[in-house]
DNA sequence: GAACTAGTTCTACGGGTGGTAGAAATTGTC
DNA sequence: GACAATTTCTACCACCCGTAGAACTAGTTC
């Protein structure tokens, strides 16, 4: 899974926060709203370049059908996570002293929820839930 | 924590592996003989430079009490690999939807690894072994 | 259908990081 | 002090990403 730049970063957490698809006119807007400081204050052809790359790497969908493209994300944010965090541990050739490091620095509470989650996926591994 | 390029990993790879601090001609060695295709036959510059980087970055730490200084990696490879996931699991807003995502996707064996590690870690969440 | 406008692609530059290693400096040894 | 091993300095190149103007394309209006 390639990796994301700070600017690609952003632009793929407006797409995974928005339920539709996006113009590029759209998601400048939105870079700009979600940001003070004016960091984000970049011109459309810069979010188009992005958004071109993005496609490349398969993080974007793109609706050519329409005058102003419509972009998408390809995957869910969750999704996203998950991919990498299997990434990361499909690096480490003893994944069970990996796992066991992660297990072991995680907090009460997320370890409950992981319980919870392992006693559901035994029976019912199959029917993940859509984000 | 900072990313890591192909041949930094390799040299992080092999100080992972090796129980005793190495000098940089021991890296050198040590790369060329773990990959055939001399694909890593580089100078021992190169791996001085490489050493100096991950010194930088916190990966490596060096005793330079000695002629050939002596390298030897700051974390283990399953720290290493558990901060990563925690780091990814950390970009994600909704942590417990990326969990359950990653719950989901792995293997049944794995699953009841992690089952075993939280039924420990409920009582024994400090003793965790080193590798 | 020519002119206009909104949108898209092309092209390009500049900074950062990583692979690579020679040249020069350092240091321990005979 | 000369020699050999080691380390540091310096540098180059390639690639990735942020950035955006210039040029091109495609609907829209009269």
């Amino acid at each position: 899974m390639a990796t994301l730049g700070d600017l690609e970063r952003a632009v793929m957490d407006v797409l995974w926060s928005s339920d539709d698809a996006l113009s590029a006119n759209d998601l400048r807007d939105r870079l700009h709203a979600s940001d003070r400081d004016g960091a984000r204050d970049v011109a459309v052809t810069t979010v188009l370049t992005v958004l071109s790359r993005l496609e490349g790497k398969n993080f974007v969908s793109r609706d050519r059908s329409m005058r102003p493209h419509l972009y998408r994300s390809v995957t869910s944010r969750a999704e996203h996570t998950a991919g990498l965090m299997h990434e990361v541990l499909g690096t480490a050739p003893d994944r069970e002293a990996a796992l066991a490091r992660f297990i072991g620095s995680v907090s009460p509470a997320e370890a409950e929820t992981l319980r919870e989650l392992l006693g559901a996926s035994s029976r019912n591994a199959a029917s993940s839930n859509r984000q």
